[in-house]
DNA sequence: TAAGACTTGTCAGAATTTGACTAAAAGTAC
DNA sequence: GTACTTTTAGTCAAATTCTGACAAGTCTTA
C-alpha cells in the first residue's frame, strides 16, 4: 500500500519495468504489479531486497510496509487514533 | 494480550469463572482460557459482547484488542515509533 | 481423595494466503 | 492501423494459517 506507492516511485525513477524487478525478486511480474498496487503484501525479504536494488535506506520501507499493516487494521476503527497512542505507550 | 488481560481483572472483579464466560461466548473453557492468556484471538463480536457482560464501554475494550494486533506487527521493529507516527499521520 | 478451575497439547476441518498461469487491457513505436 | 511490450485482471490448486473441539494435564481447596 504505502510501500506499493513507493517502490512504483523509485522504479520510474530508476527507469526500471516490473519485469526486471519481479526476476530480482524471483516472482512473476504479474505478482510483482500486484505488490506495488498493494493487492498482494510483499515478503519483508521481498522489501529489504528492494531497499538495496533502489539503493535507498531499508528502515524508510520497512516503515511503509509495516504502516500497511497497522493501516488496515485500524482505518476504518473509532478508536484507530486511541489504539495508536496505547501502543505507543506500551512500546 | 492487552485485552486478555483486561478481561481477566474484569472476571475476577466480578467474581466469574472462565467456564461461564466461555459458555456466553458460546466456546469452551479452553478456548477462553486461550483468550484470556492472549495464546488465541478473541473475534471482535466476542470484544463486543465481553464489553456487554462487563458492563464497561465497548470501546476501551476494541482498543486494547486492536492495540495487541498492532503490538504484535511492530514489537520488535526497531521502527516501530516511525511506524506509528507515521500511520497516525495518514488517518 | 474428590471436585472444580484452569492450562496444555493435539488434531482435523475451515479459511486464508501464496505463487503461477492465462489472457485481457493499456501503453509505445513503427 | 499493426506489432510489441508493459501492466493489470482473473482464476486456480497448493501451501499455510486459523479455528474450534477434545482429551488430559496441573493446581487449589475442601
Amino acid at each position: 500500500m504505502f510501500v506499493g506507492k513507493r517502490i512504483k516511485e523509485l522504479r520510474e525513477e530508476k527507469g526500471m519495468v516490473q519485469r526486471q524487478l519481479a526476476a530480482a525478486l524471483e516472482i512473476d511480474s504479474p505478482m510483482y504489479s500486484k505488490i506495488e498496487r498493494g493487492e498482494r503484501r510483499a515478503k519483508r525479504e521481498q522489501v529489504i531486497e528492494l531497499a538495496r536494488i533502489f539503493e535507498i535506506d531499508v528502515d524508510e520501507l520497512l516503515t511503509l510496509w509495516l504502516a500497511g499493516q497497522i493501516y488496515e487494521i485500524i482505518k476504518d476503527e473509532k478508536v484507530a487514533k486511541a489504539t495508536l497512542s496505547f501502543v505507543e505507550m506500551k512500546l
